[in-house]
DNA sequence: GTTAATAATTGGAACGTTCCAACTTTGTCA
DNA sequence: TGACAAAGTTGGAACGTTCCAATTATTAAC
């Protein structure tokens, strides 16, 4: 009511026990009877207390706050959003909480934003990281020991866990498929060319191409923002070409879709006259039309997968560098155009 | 280094100053000279020093901690995500720290993350509440003086503020705009007929249609689940009826991009022989494929005026409940047809 | 050269909790 | 009856910070 907060202190003296008492009955402790737990309980209720878990934290310097910080480069991708609610069913099941902050690609903001969180106490760290971020950026969090996870991206020389997707096998799945329904002029569509996983999975890309008959030609790599209206425009320039493709394996959903839209601009339809097949299998992929033929990585699991990995390393005590790669599959729809053409046709 | 975290104490030793004027650095205060403040910063960084914000917060029981949260209740619907990011950029450029959890409709969760919060001793709370929340789920927070900003979705009774978009207006222009068109068939499609959102966009429709010559009615209404599944399956509904209707005003976007998907299941194309408009404006409606006629509610605006809103409140001292309508417009693009049919064509 | 004002610094108390060691009460056993 | 153990309970110290009143060093004014 008043001004001042209940205390636990307020607590004991209204039902005649001491401050000890009552922290005993807040940590579920079993020396205190049960009767006095009830008449504690029932007091605390009465008088509206709030557990104060700064004092709490302040106070047990060794164990640190129930907080866990999970950091992102872009929210409004509906990837990392998933991938937030993945980590926040986990940790919440854990008696966590979760600090999200959205990094906006900025360095800076990133920093800023672990640096509040560090000043909260935050317990570990998931962190997708900003283009751009460097080993020595994450040095001060290993040196004080806070357990981190890297997710989606990995830093090279970072003493920190990692858990990314499985980017070379997902595009050589891709490439295998649309050589299989008989494409040979496949393209690689979308992403910056100054990333690791734009590498990768262009990696898996060239190492499947150069499996078929025509090999792999640089000039069917077209690069733009990783974006739907990059694929846009990926894709303008890549139906520019003398010898257009027929099909492309796409950087990432959101390019494919707007792949998708060119293609419609132009009156061809993907999944007819043009095959597509995207990476990450957001929600709507199963949804739009048509359905789009990607590679599967589950970002809720991905969520999960690296929120566990970090209550791990929290309850190890000392954090154990681990790196993981989350296996991918590809969900074979209609956008690759295998579901009309062939009779034994695959469903996802 | 080792165990022990630094301290103010620490770095008072090392800089051969007393923690008080530690302190006063720590705050930027003007009284401390400027040889001790450079002296001093430069101990902290040489120790790797962070500022312990659970002590701090701790002493100064009249200011509250430098944290807000913000309560949704989809995260994995990218309006919700976005109005995050918007909430996000001013909350940190005030020198907060928001602290985002998704309840995914859940009423337990969302008391549990409520109250996590408050432990944490939140400043003050953004929250789109979770469908049926009521009046006095919110009380123990008024009691306490927390302040409060509902968004999306108003609770009668509540005394806090709250910023909701203008429904009633938005949904009447949507059909204004397809009567002008000439069509006079219009449905209302999607949305749980149980939530306040619903009614009010309900109301603006069948207002409008009480204007049009056939009037408002009742059969004209199909509702489902707010997702692009629950559109599919709305539009089927929707053109099972002997005399079908020739455009829908859709209770939000997601709908409006499964009604289309539907129709073109049906051979039928939106934007040509359909006309279909949202509500959101969600990012992808520009770049869709026909672009979705909508109505544009800005989250990411939202988010901010939310914030702001709070803010104020927070500085303000006692919480004053504010009630505020987010004003909304109308999109003209493709999905509704008016692009290819008139000649005076309106773009957005 | 004294006083007053100003600038800069400081030690101690306080915030709300947990931990520890000590204490009281009750029951058990010889 | 006394010794001992077990079950509950408790006061004080500690966590890292900020605030306050008090102190010292410096400068200004007469």
């Amino acid at each position: 009511m008043g001004k001042g907060r209940v205390t636990v202190i307020d607590i004991a003296k209204a039902a005649g026990v001491s401050k000890s008492t009552v922290s005993l009955v807040l940590q579920a402790s079993p020396l205190v009877n049960e009767s006095t737990r009830t008449k504690v309980n029932a007091v605390m209720r009465e008088l509206g207390y709030v557990y104060n878990r700064g004092a709490a934290n302040l106070r047990q310097a060794n164990a640190r706050s129930k907080i866990i910080g999970i950091v992102v480069n872009d929210l409004t991708n509906s990837f990392f959003a998933e991938l937030a609610v993945g980590v926040d069913t986990v940790v919440q099941s854990a008696g966590f909480v979760q600090f999200l902050s959205n990094t906006s690609e900025s360095i800076d903001r990133q920093r800023e934003v672990i640096a509040s969180m560090r000043e909260h106490g935050v317990s570990g760290l998931i962190i997708s990281p900003a283009r751009g971020t460097e080993a020595v950026d994450l040095k001060p969090l290993v040196m004080a020991g806070i357990p981190v996870v890297l997710v989606v991206r990995n830093i090279p020389g970072a003493k920190v866990s990692s858990l990314v997707s499985d980017n070379h096998a997902g595009t050589f799945a891709a490439v295998e498929h649309l050589a299989a329904l008989g494409h040979s002029r496949i393209a690689f569509v979308g992403g910056f060319p100054d990333t690791a996983v734009f590498d990768e999975r262009l990696g898996g890309y060239r190492d499947a191409m150069s499996k078929t008959g025509t090999g792999f030609q640089e000039e069917l790599v077209v690069s733009s923002a990783p974006s739907r209206a990059g694929g846009v425009d990926a894709l303008a320039r890549a139906m520019a070409m003398p010898e257009p493709p027929t099909a492309a394996v796409c950087f990432n959903d959101a390019v494919a879709f707007g792949v998708c839209d060119g293609l419609r601009a132009r009156r061809i339809e993907p999944g007819k006259d043009f095959a597509v097949v995207g990476f990450d299998d957001v929600i709507e992929a199963k949804t739009t039309v048509p359905a789009l033929t990607t590679i599967s990585v589950d970002p809720q699991g991905i969520g999960q997968r690296a929120a566990q990995m970090l209550l791990k390393q929290i309850n190890a005590g000392k954090p154990e560098a681990e790196s993981a790669v989350s296996s991918v599959r590809l969900i074979v729809r209609e956008s690759c155009g295998a579901a009309m053409n062939k009779p034994g046709r695959r469903m996802a």
